[in-house]
DNA sequence: TAGATTGTTAATCGATTAACAATC
DNA sequence: TAGATTGTTAATCGATTAACAATC
């Protein structure tokens, strides 16, 4: 099952995931790469080839059992087991990541919270201890993390990086907005680099009648989008 | 200059943009393709071709002038003009969307924060407006904004959207994970999944040995990544 | 069976890398 | 001038779409 699963597939899964959850809560127990890709704002062609790229087995004539398949997706992403996290850095995005209750469910779990100021340190969030970053190695010898979230300036990242990587923490997950440099097979890192994403949204904004559509798409009514 | 930019070269825009504005503020006025390409763990070829894709000129034998190239690259993210936003829904993540002080510094303004909660609205989020979310429409007619950001249930998304759409708003930056159904003429929309993001650092993390490194990555210590 | 829909191969499209002449 | 580095064309690579035989 652990084939060689392409980058632009996995970026895919987690909606994937997302779309199966909400089939499954309302009672729908079987779905077409047609209706899928409907959904989804894809053409059927493409989640046939996703869903085939980690051999997951539709039936010709009736489609994808959407249990069956969700519980595969979820077990690729490794959802199964719970992650226990660390967050550095107590601002405003740390917190929003703490009180974020949608991880929970899937297991993700926050252990602790690390901050410089003093004022915070020693203080609960939410139900989470924020600690004194110098604590930081002894908490993870106490207690291993797989995930840290970085929430903090730039300018203290790559250092706070190497610092996790010292203790053994299998991943990273970067608000910080720089590009981390990193051996790959040291440890794993997912940026969410939110300015950037913004302006894209600006680029967009201004650019949005620059897309001319085609006739072709006027005329077949293809106006709605792949969010 | 209004070149067809393509999708993949808009989103490394904003990356750009923060590596030159990172030279600018060290004093360095010039930089090559391989130079850039380095920092941004990009090949120097990638370089020339995204640059030249919206024409900004480099000079051969010397490179390209830093501001000047981060001058064209921020008004092509049309960063000069400055951005007038509200936040839909006043909980954690909208509240770190507020205080995140980077957009401000670009020109991203927020003038108000709309939530349903009676408890919430009437009152000040550091220095910003808590509003009902029944004046939403009335306070849009009063202070036309471009871009609002959805940091609310999912289930409400596609909803607000449409009463956005229909109160002139341009932009959506969507925190909602769900896939909004609406139309690129209309409206542009980019989403930050917070859950998928994370599910796919679990992933890697899961497959992180998988990545055989080829003897030839091995040989030339080609260890690093594009963060 | 007939109709629907998959799995899979082939065709197309787009993005990245390599190469090199032009030129500062 | 000699060396460096761009702009640009060609080659490669990967991802998406189209098509259709297999089969439930």
């Amino acid at each position: 099952m652990t084939e060689h699963i392409s980058e632009a597939v996995i970026r895919r899964l987690p909606g994937y995931y997302r779309h199966l959850r909400e089939l499954e809560d309302q009672g729908i127990k079987q779905v077409s790469s047609h209706e899928l890709g409907e959904r989804m704002h894809q053409t059927p062609s493409l989640i046939r080839q996703d869903i085939n790229s980690f051999g997951g087995f539709g039936r010709q004539g009736y489609g994808y059992d959407v249990s069956e398949l969700k519980t595969c997706i979820g077990s690729i992403l490794n959802l199964q087991q719970p992650h226990r996290m660390i967050i550095i850095g107590a601002g405003s995005i740390g917190s929003a990541v703490a009180k974020y209750q949608s991880f929970i469910r899937e297991g993700f779990q926050t252990l602790a919270m690390f901050d410089i100021n003093p004022e915070k340190t020693g203080t609960l969030f939410d139900e989470i201890p924020i600690l004194s970053i110098d604590d930081l190695e002894l908490f993870l010898q106490l207690h291993p993390v797989d995930i840290a979230v970085l929430a903090l300036p730039g300018s203290e990242a790559q250092m706070m990086l190497e610092r996790l990587i010292a203790s053994g923490v299998q991943a990273i997950w970067n608000f910080a907005p720089v590009d981390l440099v990193y051996d790959e097979q040291a440890i794993s890192v997912v940026n969410v680099h939110l300015s950037d994403s913004l302006q894209v949204l600006s680029y967009k904004m201004a650019h949005r009648e620059d897309v001319i559509p085609s006739s072709e798409d006027q005329a077949n009514g293809k106006p709605e989008n792949r969010g």
